[in-house]
DNA sequence: TACAGTGCTTTTTTT
DNA sequence: AAGCACTGTA
């Protein structure tokens, strides 16, 4: 037996050694499910299976990043690096690289981000003569999005009834009209989004038997990670690429399955054991990473659920503290309870920055933490923000880069066709793109024949300078390298150069920007001397970012059909478009990280605050509709439960700003399926159910002191503790002049409330409305106060009552 | 044509 | 609160 199975217990050595035949591992949080996937690939290699033969798929980058370093340093050799590890789309990516052509597109296919494909979804709706009121982009993405996710063609969506019911219901019938015509338009850009690096590789493997046995014969042994979050267009490949030695090994939990909004189903899992003949399916319930408190309310949380995959978790470690709940006035006293209590951590039990994590609902949350740490001077990481390649001076210099890859990337060539502003106007765009739809060829064709089209004059010598200027970066590559073409595009565009005249704080890190992204251009170009371009079959191939140094993927002796510039610079440009903004950010640095619970999946912590846990909000106000839904927010507490080691801190706050109001929020149903024993409601706040102001719990002493009831006394002081400064009210905090609803106090149906009406808030008190605004969707009063003035109150959100 | 001011929407989660 | 699109002005 290997040295490395000795390090794993029953079931986790047994998955780890199965070897031929399908495998469902299912692994209950922190049960040590990375480490048998990986131990499980060293053994397969160490009993002769050919480390090229092994395919794994993760969700992130970060995750497959881990997994090839972990495998690497198992086997203490090299020959981690000849497997496909990577993320589903990054792995489809590079084979569709080769293989596109066979569907249509150029090898150089330009992959649209969100953006890009919100952009054309734009250009489509406009071009049908459609109200973009009506059709948002978002709203339309998201309906394409589920679809492709869901294998539904745009034929399939335009003649299925329900779909149709569903699309009249939401008033947008013409959703047909505009998917159809988006998967035309991006084809005919030469350019897939992210759902179509799933859905082309199936369509591939479905529609060209060769393609799927020649993968099919390559990938003998597949592994998917975080099986639960796949969609049907992941699962058909799994099922179409595994047919053939049915050597798939699936690993997940059902409790964590938090992806059904990107069309994820829990089905695929229960399905699985009935796509094979006989499954063998082993559970992981031994977690190595909680204390028996926190994995005990994560059981007694998750046991709300209907219908989950039998399990029951246990652990070995320490009973550890009680879950401690806070509860503060405010978001921002929500943050500064947190980065409070961190700095109190550090010192007291000499944790490190890294120990924590700040896990929230929706991103929206971040600013509050962001403002305390930095007030507290505490290093943090914020995830869920835009990748570095997402910002627009970026994307403008990399259009430049895409256009001369693929010219008939229209959304490449719009941004930059006037920029820097060269006299081709919105009226010479518009008129370059009708008769490029006129004339069913690329919007670039137009302009290399613009003179055909019957542009005149100084229009007409912009343009021709703007294609020459093109065409001569274009074959600049033959013989430049990617990073020398990068460089010159940057001077003979003036980019550099004007972005350096600005001396603006803004303009500055603008060029700092440029040169952070030539570099990386450098670098991958230098790396690229390292990698094999070419594949077995002697076609070009995207390399992977930590690819092999050009061993057994065979340098063939074909030569390229590109040139090697080209292909450099084309891979560069998918690649980049698949990193996400956490894969920039070291994860290893000492800094508190700020994230989503969704980000944190796959995670952990030694201190976890899972913040904001209020009614609206989490639940969130669009997951409360169904059982589905909720049963996912569910899942979505467990994971957040789950991500901690040792402390765990639930906080959640009365009162706190959403779109520039305040709105009022009660405390998550979620809390109360904690049982009281584990609690810990001690804490400053108090975390009391109810909100009455007894004892001298922290929150209510600072409930009278901004009420001007006098000041706390020491008496007030938690014992044995100073007061945290977060019950200090500070000149910022203008706290509204007290009210205390009237006894009958209860909210009135407000959906007919008129100017001229006088009303009760439960915290500003009484007062008269003075105007109706917003929608009838969102309707927003303003109400004068008697004692705190004008404040405009979103009645979705705040409680009034009636008063005349 | 470019920019400043206005008003309107937005926040659920992401490769 | 903030970012965005639109509009009117210079």
């Amino acid at each position: 037996m290997h040295d490395f199975l000795k390090e794993l217990n029953g079931p986790q050595r047994e998955a780890a050694t199965h070897m031929d035949g399908p495998l469902m591992i299912v692994a209950g949080a922190g049960s040590g499910k990375t480490k048998v996937l990986t131990t499980r690939i060293a053994h397969l290699i160490s009993n002769g299976v050919d480390s090229f033969n092994i395919l794994a798929l993760t969700f992130t980058n970060k995750a497959a990043k881990e997994m090839k370093e972990r495998v690497e340093k198992t086997l203490g050799n090299t020959e981690a690096r000849n497997l496909y590890i990577g993320t589903f789309h990054s792995v489809f990516a590079r084979i569709l690289r080769t293989e596109a052509p066979k569907l249509g597109y150029p090898n150089n296919f330009t992959i649209y981000d969100t953006d890009d494909a919100k952009s054309v979804i734009k250009t489509v709706v406009n071009e049908l003569n459609l109200d973009d009121k009506h059709y948002k982009p978002s709203t339309v993405y998201n309906r394409i999005s589920s679809a492709k996710n869901a294998l539904v063609n745009p034929t399939e969506y335009a003649n299925d009834y329900a779909i149709q019911q569903e699309d009249m219901r939401s008033q947008r019938p013409a959703l047909a009209q505009i998917y159809n015509a988006y998967v035309k338009r991006c084809f005919k850009n030469g350019a897939m989004d992210f759902d179509d690096l799933l859905l082309k590789f199936y369509e591939l493997l479905k529609q060209f038997p060769e393609s799927l046995s020649k993968y099919q014969r390559k990938f003998r042994y597949i592994l998917i990670d975080e099986y639960q979050d796949t969609n049907p267009a992941q699962y058909e490949v799994i099922k179409l690429l595994g047919a053939m030695h049915e050597n798939v090994c699936v690993v997940g939990d059902d409790a964590q399955s938090i992806y059904s909004f990107r069309g994820a189903t829990i089905q695929n899992i229960l399905q699985f054991q009935k796509d094979y003949d006989d499954v063998k399916v082993i559970k992981l319930e031994q977690n190595y990473r909680s204390t028996q408190n926190i994995l005990h309310v994560a059981n007694e949380v998750i046991s709300n659920n209907k219908g989950q995959i039998e399990k029951r978790l246990f652990t070995e470690n320490a009973e550890g503290e009680k879950i401690k709940l806070v509860r503060t006035l405010t978001d921002n006293e929500e943050g500064k309870f947190v980065a409070d209590t961190i700095q109190e951590q550090k010192l007291r039990n000499h944790f490190n920055n890294k120990d924590f994590a700040i896990l929230y609902r929706t991103n929206a949350q971040s600013r509050a933490f962001e403002e305390s740490l930095r007030r507290m001077a505490i290093p943090y990481t914020i995830y869920g923000g835009m990748s570095f390649y997402q910002r627009k001076e970026i994307k403008d210099f990399i259009a430049y880069l895409r256009i001369i890859i693929n010219p008939k990337d229209e959304e490449a060539l719009k941004r930059i066709i006037n920029f820097p502003v060269r006299g081709i106007g919105k009226t010479s765009v518009d008129k370059a793109i009708l008769n490029a739809n006129n004339n069913n060829i690329s919007m670039w064709e137009v302009l290399e024949n613009a003179q055909m089209f019957g542009y005149k004059g100084g229009t007409l010598e912009a343009i021709d300078n703007f294609v020459l200027m093109i065409k001569s970066f274009a074959s600049m590559l033959q013989h430049k390298n990617a990073y020398e073409v990068a460089m010159h595009v940057g001077k003979q565009t003036n980019i550099v150069k004007e972005l350096f005249n600005d001396k603006t704080t803004e303009g500055l890190a603008r060029f700092e920007n440029i040169q952070e992204l030539l570099n990386s251009v450098k670098q991958w170009v230098d790396d690229s001397q390292n990698r094999s371009l070419i594949d077995e079959d002697g076609i070009v191939i995207i390399p992977e970012p930590t690819a092999p140094e050009g061993m057994g993927e065979g340098v063939s002796s074909t030569p390229p059909k590109v040139d090697i510039g080209t292909v450099s610079l084309g891979s560069y440009l998918q690649q980049i478009t698949l990193l996400t903004d956490a894969d920039e950010k070291d994860p290893n640095a000492d800094t508190v990280k700020l994230m989503t619970i969704h980000a944190a999946k796959g995670l952990e912590f030694s201190c976890v605050f899972a913040a904001g846990l209020e009614e609206m909000l989490f639940p969130n106000a669009m997951s409360i509709n169904t059982r589905e839904e909720l049963e996912e927010e569910r899942r979505l507490f467990y994971v957040v439960i789950t991500r901690s080691k040792k402390k765990l801190w639930i906080t959640y706050a009365n009162t706190r700003y959403r779109f520039g109001s305040i709105v009022q929020n009660e405390p998550s149903r979620f809390i109360e399926e904690i049982p009281e024993q584990y609690l810990d409601r001690s804490f400053a706040g108090g975390g009391a159910r109810n909100q009455t102001n007894n004892g001298w719990q922290a929150g209510s002493a600072f409930e009278r002191m901004n009420r001007g009831f006098g000041q706390s006394s020491t008496s007030d002081k938690k014992p044995s503790n100073s007061k945290p400064s977060y019950l200090t009210p500070t000149s910022r905090n203008i706290q509204p002049v007290a009210h205390v609803p009237s006894e009958n106090f209860v909210a009135s149906d407000t959906s007919n409330l008129q100017a001229g009406q006088k009303v009760e808030h439960q915290k500003f008190g009484f007062g008269e409305v003075m105007k109706m605004e917003g929608s009838a969707h969102n309707p927003i009063a303003t109400v004068k106060f008697d004692l705190n003035g004008e404040k405009k109150i979103m009645l979705n959100y705040a409680k009034l009552r009636i008063v005349e």
